[in-house]
DNA sequence: TGAATGGTTCGGCACAGGCCGAACTATGCT
DNA sequence: AGCATAGTTCGGCCTGTGCCGAACCATTCA
């Protein structure tokens, strides 16, 4: 007993339907605004802004404030992987959720994940990747190989390092219960994607809806 | 917005002290009683009896009835990986429990992660084994080469498949940050461990402490 | 069969904390 | 300056729930 470090005080922050809700929102990558969060977890903004201070206490979410707005975001990369993790359990034993919404398959074929490509697809992209000698280097230990980070930069993808996270991660897809991409590499893919018009993001959900032909092309630029 | 599964549920199942800690006497992998688990989290068996049925009902935990005795152990390996990633954010932000005992550092070189060896040393193991080529694969999709069958087999590692979980499986470690070995190989080691006087676990911890030889010995045995 | 022990159920208490209305501060716009 | 909007703080309400004493099953053992 007491061995460890202090569990209950986060699982009880993320333990409320409010901030749970506020958490799931800022899984999209997108810092938002407290209003906004507020509205999303359907609680006024009174309420909202306690949850949120709490939330920054306890190194959940950090806070830029720019004018009157407060935006937010997930603190870390960490964080959203205690996220997914968490969804994943959920997911598996109860249900999802009271009604598992028609929106539901197009979360589990293509999703955003805090910064980056989630659900069946970030898998494919990550498995293939591998196959081809992209990404070398086994368990949580990956990187770019020489000729992969020429391949990358060949295709535009902006790998520059102004945050601190590494280059390459992998993150556990609730979902498909297997690893995809994250770190830098794996946020400048999903940029890339976005800016090729190859897929748009639905207001408001974590959704990546693939436009005509944009699934193929994203699938053939990266070879999988 | 109710996107994804329910992650409040869970997480609000987690978040309350008494039923954390139970849960974190449970990360020892041993089934432990009702009255145990009372006295580990520090409250009456009237308590920890409805803590426990909520935690069952959640799909965390599960109950053997042996005579009268109530042995309750994790439900899953999913399961402890989710708090072994709640422990890695609460250790990196909000320090480490209110009074950070002595047998912290001991925790950080070698303990048991539900089934498996965790900490230090636990990741050198893994690290090791793919080093040599033992384990193959990448991700966590990872595997026992031929070669490194038969070397467990020569070694005596139990593999037999009683159980439903995999072979082989990453886990990651709170304190390290990085993976180490689970699934049935994992835990065919820690038994073989044990089995072989290498090391005992002081009672009523996570602890692994080796005798005298016990480690120089392990590492001889699977050369790391 | 009666006593001891481990667990659960029931009832009631008390506190924590989530929620909102109202008042207040800060920033931006005209 | 005056108004509108975004957030925060304050105070009070109220539900949820953690806790325990006491009573109640179930199993074992003498």
């Amino acid at each position: 007993m007491k061995d460890g470090p202090d569990i209950a005080r986060i699982a009880n922050l993320i333990g409320d339907p409010g901030r749970a809700n506020m958490l799931a929102a800022l899984m999209s990558g997108k810092a938002l605004t407290a209003g906004e969060l507020a509205s999303e977890a359907g609680i006024r903004g009174q309420t909202a802004s306690g949850h949120l201070t709490r939330l920054e206490e306890g190194g959940l979410i950090q806070r830029d404030r720019q004018g009157r707005h407060h935006y937010f975001r997930l603190a870390d990369g960490d964080v959203a992987q205690v996220l997914e993790a968490l969804m994943g359990l959920a997911a598996k034993n109860g249900q999802l959720r009271t009604r598992t919404g028609p929106r539901d398959p197009e979360l589990r074929h293509a999703r955003v994940c805090y910064n980056h490509l989630a659900g069946n697809l970030g898998v494919l992209l990550y498995d293939g990747l591998k196959a081809r000698g992209v990404l070398v280097g086994e368990g949580d230990d990956i990187a770019l190989s020489d000729a992969g980070r020429a391949e990358m930069a060949a295709l535009g993808i902006d790998l520059s390092a102004k945050s601190r996270s590494p280059e390459c991660k992998s993150c556990l897809d609730w979902s498909a219960r297997r690893s995809h991409l994250a770190g830098r590499l794996g946020r400048g893919i999903l940029d890339h994607m976005f800016a090729q018009g190859w897929a748009s993001r639905p207001e408001g959900t974590r959704i990546v809806r693939f436009t005509g032909l944009g699934e193929a092309a994203f699938r053939k630029a990266f070879n999988f």
